[in-house]
DNA sequence: TATTGTTATACTCTATAACTATA
DNA sequence: TATAGTTATAGAGTATAACAATA
């Protein structure tokens, strides 16, 4: 690693969870103003993009794929349902499960906040070249599945199908 | 963005957000351990590194190379400061502001532990292709810094002068 | 006995405001 | 008047434990 650069984070400038998470704090701030009326903020838009590509919908899925508690999903649920975005659905298969649905206005509300959420990740991403942003976004890609896969329960991916929505986001 | 590929996060495999909180959060898991002894954990180590490398040391300019509040620090100093891994020193030039100093047991624990989480970030890097992973961090750097001079103050990078410790990580 | 979901609780992290001492 | 640091407080987010309903 050659520290030729003037460095501007001082010793960190090639420290993995640095990057990450300086890269994370501009996104999130970024996208504050895009998610403002959702409750849960960029939580509850990732339970909505959840929820809309899943197949299995119960909330111990959702919490599982979205690497939360279960406690969690509670709170986070009932806001998105009192909001009127998410409605609850006992499934028939599993009385003890409730299977999460998006409203038509909670549909809607994910991809309005998907197509601005879409206008955050170019700007973000504005420091790379066009070819280098497909090669980093695929690479994360993979670094999120890889931690998903070994930070949660091995066994959170397999009890899914292929999701209903194949589409990626909204308004790519 | 072809879809091509089984979904794992079903929706959310081209959302920069949930990627990079993914692979920051399996960053986090897979370090508790190499930080363990440290007060404040990763944020206390990235304050470890940003002194040994810091040539202006107060707490405010460490404060917005971490993206963090002054309040923060405080706490956090203190409690390095009361483990023997730094001590304050008021600056001569300005009598308000209080210097951060590694001690030599600082210096060494930020040594160790920079040893641990490199042997981390390998692990978390081994999803990518050797060529690729340099490539990743080469933009992972550039989205830090583009994040750092956008979410926080324009003017926190230039009243730093060059670092005192070139290097990089303790053992790359 | 194990699992889904809920509730209550506590803990961590962070942000806000007020205060001091210096500039 | 503005800045560096501290303190106290409040808020958001998250994790833990206990419980009810169901498998």
């Amino acid at each position: 690693m050659p520290a030729g650069r003037t460095a501007p984070l001082a010793g960190l400038d090639s420290d993995l969870g640095w990057m990450l998470a300086a890269a994370l704090h501009g996104y999130v701030v970024a996208a504050g103003a895009a998610v403002e009326g959702i409750p849960g903020g960029l939580r509850g838009y990732h339970v909505l993009a959840a929820a809309a590509a899943a197949s299995c919908g119960n909330q111990l899925e959702l919490a599982r794929q979205l690497g939360a508690d279960r406690t969690v999903m509670t709170h986070l649920i009932d806001a998105l349902e009192a909001a009127g975005l998410v409605r609850r659905r006992p499934d028939p298969a599993d009385r003890r499960a409730r299977q999460v649905i998006l409203t038509d206005g909670g549909r809607r509300t994910w991809a309005e906040a998907g197509a601005r959420l879409s206008a955050v990740q170019e700007q973000v991403l504005a420091p790379l070249a066009p070819g280098e942003r497909e090669l980093v976004l695929d690479a994360l890609r993979r670094l999120a599945a890889h931690a998903m896969q070994h930070g949660a329960d091995p066994r959170a991916n397999v009890a899914c199908e292929a999701p209903a929505t194949p589409a990626a986001l909204p308004r790519g």
